[in-house]
This record gives structure tokens, C-alpha cells and sequence, in this order.
DNA sequence: GAGTGGTCTAGACCACTGT
DNA sequence: CAGTGGTCTAGACCACTCC
């Protein structure tokens, strides 16, 4: 199998620290020419590699060197910017969208809401050294939070809920899974629509069985690693 | 985008009942005529299928559509049998290895063992209605169970650390994340070598920061839900 | 404008599965 | 044995990025 020497050569190059984190292939078609195969055969190579964590791709860009991946406590932490605060790593957050709309299914059942409930909606693109590594998504019931309401500001949602309520809740439920990106996601991210994605879905409810926050993080699997303890 | 039309088709099919959860799509060939294209476009189809949990492909024989996931807690159960168990599906295991080893790096760092310490390797291969979905590896510290050193029979490792040692453990440390398939895990599994399987890594540690249990389960990712509450 | 990955064609031979 | 997916060849055109 032509693909796995492929693999295991551009593997040794990476290891060895001939290929730094963060840097670019040479294209597929001369990498394909230097290992005299052609593009498809070496894509089933970057392939394996990137399922593997050890590269990523951006769209029309390029391949790249995976960095480090950022450990992350799912069940613990909401505040995903503090763990990329955590790691002396460059990181920046970008607003993408701030709205009211009337809670999807998938919301509505996470949070216990009852048909017809309005959610404020506030996403979110975090940027770490310059890769577009995840889109956080912030789900509210409006009833409980009349006062966000008017959300012109770029509001902080996590340190807004954490004295007053999160608190209250002991545990977080979440969910974890692996999706291909949709359509608005692989454009934030500048991944071609249908990668993978690895999908961590938090939510907080108090004792009363009443939901706080739905948060989803939709994240490069290269970039994360889920730890929980 | 070709691929993406063929991608809605097949899941329409799907969704509609048309193609009923373990039922065998028809060959890349046929299927690629049928949609007038190349087996390279409509594969693409069919793995973005794959990686949305909707189908499955068992190594030269074919492409399947996925049953209901079973909902997994990694956080509080060790025994995924019992996972199998509360579910209304056939399942069965099989016993595929019983050893003494020395601690692998993993295994030992995992459990917090000295350089050179042994360990008792148990595992497992999962089938629900007649499906390969899992691989379970499960690692003991010798020097904590002497007794097991004699494996010649098939031992529920899980039962018998649960009376003594893991009412000690409040939490189990959990990881989970992303991997190509290992060449023994795509032939145990039947999977082509490469797949992307789920991994989940447990380990039981006690007050003490002693480690009684690693257990890590390789598994196909259309076959668990993990969800930690 | 040159270069990149994204998508696609139209084949081929192989190792393995199921009968 | 026929049929399957696994792997591979040798191209092509497109939309987009980068310079």
C-alpha cells in the first residue's frame, strides 16, 4: 500500500522536527510528483495524517503541521478563551453574530423549554496564532435573561452567568461527538464544507431542572483534546 | 457539487425508511451508475455519510446504514456491557487476548506505575446484532492482583475490581478523542485499516493516586453516543 | 496571473468475501 | 467463481488565494 509509506515518510518528517508546527506542506501536486504518485493516492496519505491529529488543511490554502492540542475539561470548564488563556499561546475571539430567534429543537430540549420559547443567540470564532480553530455557539433563555436583550455590546456570556447562577449548578450535561462541518461552519473556519468536526455540547441546569446555557463548540479535532476527570 | 447532491439522495432514502437501519446499500459500482458518476465521486458521498453517523462499511463487503447509537457515560460506567445490556439488541463478546506485559507508556503514565512494572492486559472485542463496534483493551497493575496472574479463564474484570477497589474511586479520568484505526483494530473490527474510530480512555485512580483500571475502548463512532452528565 | 486545493472523469488491477 | 471494496493511474476544469 502506496498511501501508508507516504504517510509514514511525511510522518518521520514531522517527528524528526523537519516540519514545525504550524508550517506548510509543500503543495499536493509536488508532493505527489516528489513520492511519484498522483494527487489522489497522496490525498489518501494527508488524509490519514490529519484523522491522525498530526496535520490540518485550509481551504485552497493548503496543508499545515498541527500544534499542540489544547487540553480542555468539558464537564468543568465553559469558558473555552480561558483555556487558550492558560497556554501561552496568542489567541483572539471574534463576535460572528448576536441574536434572538425562536429556540431550535435541539436547544429547546437541551434547556427544558417549553414550544415557542425565544433564546438569545450569541456566536462566537476563536482564533488561536492565527488558525480559525472553533465556533462557540451560546444559547440563553430569554425569560430568564429579559436584560441581555439589547446586545449590542460584545458581551461576555460565561462571566455574566457565573456569579449569579452557574453556581447553582453542580454538574454540567455534555455531549460529545464528531460531525462533518456544515456549510457556515467550513466558512468560519476556512475548512472545506463536510470535514470533520469534533462537536462538545454543554449544558447547564440548576436543581430545579432548569436550564441555564446551551453551549456548543463545534472545534478542529487537531486543535483539542477532551480531557475529563 | 455533485458529491453533495448524491449525499441528499442517499440520506433522503434513509430518512424516509426507505434503506432501514443494517440494511446493505447496493455496490459503488451500481450506485455509481445510478447516479451516472465515477466510484471516486460517489464514494465522497457516501463518507461524508459515514462521518455524519448515517452509514457504515465493513472492508469488502459493503456499505451499510447505521442503527441507533447506545448512549454511553464514560464518566461513571466502566462495564459497556451493561451499556449493551440496557439496550433491547443482541450482543455478545469476545475474549481476543489475556496477558502479562510490561506497562506500555501509556498504560504506565496512565496509571501513575514505576518504570518496569507489569500489567495484566484483558481484551475484548464488542458485537451488538451481529456488528463488530468495539475493541476493549483493559489494564491492571500486578502488583494489586496477583490473583489474576493465572488467566486461563474468561474473567469480567470489571465485576471484580467493583466490590473491592472502585467504590474508592469517586472519578473516573476520562479521555476521549479521534484515531485512525490500527491494523489489528481494522481486522478485529472488520474496517479498512485507517477508519476513524472513537477512542475512550478510562482510568480509575483512588485517593491515594493509585490506578487500579485503564480501559480504553476503540469504537465505531456511529455505534456510542457519549454523553457525560 | 500563477498556484492552490476542490471536484470530477474513465478507466485499471488487486485481495478478499460470499456462494 | 463472480462480486465487492481497496488502491491506483493520468489526466481535466473550476473557484479561490496569494502575490
Amino acid at each position: 500500500m502506496q498511501y501508508l509509506t507516504i504517510k509514514d515518510a511525511i510522518a518521520e518528517q514531522i517527528e524528526s522536527g523537519m516540519l514545525e508546527p504550524g508550517h506548510k506542506l509543500p503543495s499536493e501536486r509536488v508532493l505527489a510528483e516528489s513520492f511519484s504518485t498522483t494527487r489522489i493516492t497522496l490525498r489518501e496519505a494527508l488524509n490519514y495524517l490529519a484523522l491522525a491529529g498530526k496535520l490540518y488543511k485550509e481551504e485552497r490554502r493548503g496543508w499545515f503541521v498541527s500544534k499542540e492540542a489544547l487540553i480542555f475539561n468539558p464537564a468543568q470548564e465553559l469558558d473555552i478563551l480561558k483555556v487558550c488563556k492558560q497556554y501561552n499561546r496568542g489567541y483572539t475571539t471574534e463576535r460572528i453574530d448576536s441574536k434572538r430567534i425562536l429556540a431550535p429543537k435541539m436547544v429547546a430540549e437541551r434547556l427544558g423549554l417549553p414550544p415557542f420559547s425565544y433564546v438569545l443567540m450569541f456566536s462566537r470564532l476563536v482564533i488561536i496564532e492565527g488558525r480559525k480553530v472553533a465556533v462557540q455557539y451560546q444559547y440563553l433563555p430569554e425569560a430568564l435573561f429579559p436584560s441581555l436583550a439589547k446586545m449590542d455590546e460584545d458581551i461576555d456570556v460565561v462571566s455574566i452567568l457565573k456569579d449569579k447562577y452557574l453556581s447553582e449548578c453542580q454538574n454540567l450535561c455534555v455531549k460529545i461527538g464528531v460531525f462533518p462541518a456544515t456549510e457556515v461552519e467550513s466558512e468560519l473556519l476556512n475548512i472545506s464544507s463536510g470535514s470533520m468536526l469534533l462537536n462538545i455540547n454543554q449544558s447547564a441546569i440548576n436543581n430545579n431542572k432548569t436550564g441555564y446555557l446551551l453551549q456548543v463548540i463545534s472545534c478542529c479535532h487537531d486543535a483539542f483534546e477532551i480531557e475529563i476527570e
